[in-house]
DNA sequence: GATGAATGAGAATTCATTCAT
DNA sequence: AATGAATGAATTCTCATTCAT
């Protein structure tokens, strides 16, 4: 494992034609690694697909590895988003409903790209890196402000500590679904399942 | 990717020297997974540590996968093992000491070589086969039963999903702390949380 | 022996430069082939011959029979020419000196490189590929459509069939030389004997 | 090609089970040519087939080499009897008809196991040794003498060439036949034709 | 900026042959 | 005599990366 991996970007696109080459690239990188796997997605693999020449592929990116990364971080941005638009409509209204459209946003953005998702962690966890984990930071301190706000009603020690193990359980579980049961993705009582290990956890069950 | 993927292994070892041989094998290929990392696992490499040439190696196992699936398979093994074996024990006792020990099983059979598995769980779902997925089928299965047969003293719904939910829940809890804080295994503290998120969320909780 | 063996060659050379790669790979293939046999030809032993990468090898042959058979296509393609050129010439002439200028071009065809020639049949057939048995399919027809034309002056029963003894015979005399004794072919005394023989055998002989 | 090959074989089997052993070991052999191709006949694919150890097959045969020598000695040997069993019987008879059975006996001949023989030429065309060649000398001399001894009825000026390029020829265009349209064999106009291509060439044709 | 030809270290895999049991 | 485990040199082929045009 290099010590002295480059995973910065190269340099910035100035120009509009560089900004649509880098674009093409990505999407090319995203679409080889959701239909073709892991192994498929050499270098040139992708800027085949990309309508590009590997020569410009390494112009933006030093190495492979940045490519990935950078495939993984629009991911995770975009999943990210999807969640938090979800969770922070409800900070203030019912805490149970809450829960449950902060495990519905959790699901949903897992189904946006299940077949990335999974490339994407094969990948980084070869790569040594848990980049999900990391993302998750920004989440985080969202649950675990809102977990402050209700503390009121629920039974919770230390919330910062509450909060990473909450954030962290929904998300494995839902992991599991997508690499082992992406049907149960799709499927209610699932939700459910989730939701009442999130509302027991956290003292906050109605029964 | 190749859809014609040969992974059992060649001709089993019939006099003792070969026995030994495939042994010093397999035991090569976990130590150079566990203290090396992937990379570094080549056959050759592999051969070499085992003090035996690449060609008893593939005497033994058509290709590189199929080496890697039998380390896989024999590590998957002596964790299932541990955990029926602890599990099945309690089956009929008391509850809360049935999910301790259950709990202590999975986070003893985690505690086997966590290196080999960090190395093993990326190397496999880099190659596509989920491979603890399917052993976790059985534990799920166990639990599954479990659940129903102690429906009466518990707030379960959906005992199918919920064993989901549990089994990976636990299983990822365990799973972080194996590669982010391997010394949590070993704190009895953390065996105390685990066991609180599990009785909490059947719905067998104290207060 | 792989069902799926690809022989198309992998991609066309655009630019010049790509252009004298190829060509220097082929003529050192014809070269190793020739000069230092079957053996030899390794695609590491030909890249260096050629004073280009394994890699650039790869680039236009997907593998090691593409390679060969591309000899095998540009030379018989050579010899094919050679021999229709002149065989078409005396389609309306005078038999006789029709049938010599066929077994001159057979001849000639043979003498273009006789070593290579011979690598390559050992080659072929080593790989199961009758490629010449194609081409040959080629030549047959043009002397079947030759002994219809010309059946008033010949004694013929069935043109296919001895279309089919006529190529062979030629070709395994002439094979033969090849094989056994090159110089032959260059003695007028070899060329008669081979007329002689086709003369006599459609019934067209002098005496 | 090593100059120093040995393809004697190692040692006579005296006992009868080692006889036995060694039948099994040409017969395997033979079989996995005909079958499997050149490709799949590795010694020790040869062995198993034979139902015995590798080790085995290097007691009574020094190579691989010396292995196939075998086979195509055995293979020959009982062609040429073929042969010369049906053309010795028409030593005394009408001449056409004796070279009609001669004919006849050398498409029998080749008729016998024809993948054998198709795998036996390529891989002794591989190895350098024209084999099948040197066996001729024998059907060659019989010929021959079957030429003098009727030198009158026929227009021959040389009878040792004349038997040289009967034989070879003869033997060719069966050959191109078993290798090219296997279907000719049984084909009685193939039959003629080549009958006529011999008396036309000795003068003894009837028009 | 873009191109794509060229590179070559490195990895997987085979198979004739040996030799201790 | 027979066995079959072990050997390892040799070969094919891949793919991230560079750089001249």
């Amino acid at each position: 494992m290099a010590m002295t991996m480059e995973i910065e970007p190269r340099k910035l696109p100035r120009q509009r034609r560089a900004q649509v080459t880098v674009e093409a690239i990505l999407r090319a990188t995203a679409q080889v690694l959701a239909e073709e796997g892991y192994a498929a997605a050499s270098t040139n693999r992708v800027a085949q697909v990309a309508g590009v020449s590997v020569g410009s592929l390494y112009q933006y990116f030093p190495n492979k590895d940045a490519l990935i990364l950078a495939v993984a971080e629009e991911h995770s941005r975009v999943m990210r988003e999807a969640l938090i638009d979800t969770a922070t409509k409800y900070r203030d209204g019912d805490f149970r409903a809450g829960v449950r459209h902060f495990v519905r946003g959790m699901i949903a953005s897992h189904a946006i790209d299940p077949a990335l998702h999974r490339a994407l962690v094969q990948q980084l966890l070869h790569l040594g890196f848990d980049h999900f984990a990391a993302s998750q930071a920004e989440v985080r301190a969202l649950v675990e402000g809102w977990l402050i706000f209700r503390a009121a009603d629920l039974q919770i020690e230390n919330p910062r500590v509450a909060a990473f193990v909450l954030v962290a359980t929904v998300e494995s579980v839902i992991h599991a679904a997508v690499f082992e049961q992406p049907a149960l993705l799709a499927d209610p009582a699932f939700e459910d399942e989730v939701v009442r290990l999130v509302l027991r956890y956290v003292g906050a069950a109605a029964g």
